[in-house]
DNA sequence: GCCAACGTTGGC
DNA sequence: GCCAACGTTGGC
């Protein structure tokens, strides 16, 4: 089992949203960066580990808990040119974009960007780096076990 | 709102 | 296949 940390912006699906969603549980399209879609469609599996974490907003940071439940499939906004993440180039055959399904495991503290940078055991996580933009990231089982215990 | 960092696009 | 221009991300 893996574990990951999921950017969302609070404005789009904030983890209130996701405790809110029948079955806690929501699909997570719109991801359009190769890298992202990668760790979904190939390393992802049912039962990977998830921390959520609020990006672009006031108090950036993770915020809860969570699992993937359903293996990647087609991101069905690509096929939809009413979606703002329609894709011209992407067909019902060869679809270019896939997404999981993840499941809120319980809200958590918030452990801001700005808390998670004063530990030294996390300087080499991936969502710290400077200039890093990824919205998937994986995350290193002693970070994660790391991070737990300050939650 | 600013802007640094990064990914993508497209002309050559 | 290079790389400049452009668009986006996301902390601050």
């Amino acid at each position: 089992m893996r574990s990951w940390l999921m950017k969302s912006e609070p404005g789009d699906c904030s983890i209130d949203d996701l405790a809110a969603m029948p079955g806690q549980t929501v699909a997570w399209y719109g991801v359009r960066n190769y890298q992202a879609r990668n760790f979904m469609r190939d390393q992802m599996k049912v039962g990977d580990q998830v921390f959520f974490y609020h990006s672009n907003c006031a108090e950036p940071g993770i915020v809860g808990l969570a699992e993937v439940s359903r293996l990647a499939y087609p991101d069905h906004t690509q096929f939809d040119p009413n979606n703002k993440y329609f894709d011209p180039k992407a067909t019902l055959q060869t679809p270019r974009w896939f997404n999981v399904d993840v499941k809120l495991v319980r809200k958590t503290r918030l452990a801001s960007i700005k808390e998670l940078r004063t530990y030294p055991a996390l300087e080499r996580m991936r969502v710290l780096q400077t200039g890093n933009r990824l919205s998937i990231t994986p995350v290193d089982p002693r970070e994660w076990e790391f991070i737990l215990g300050i939650l």
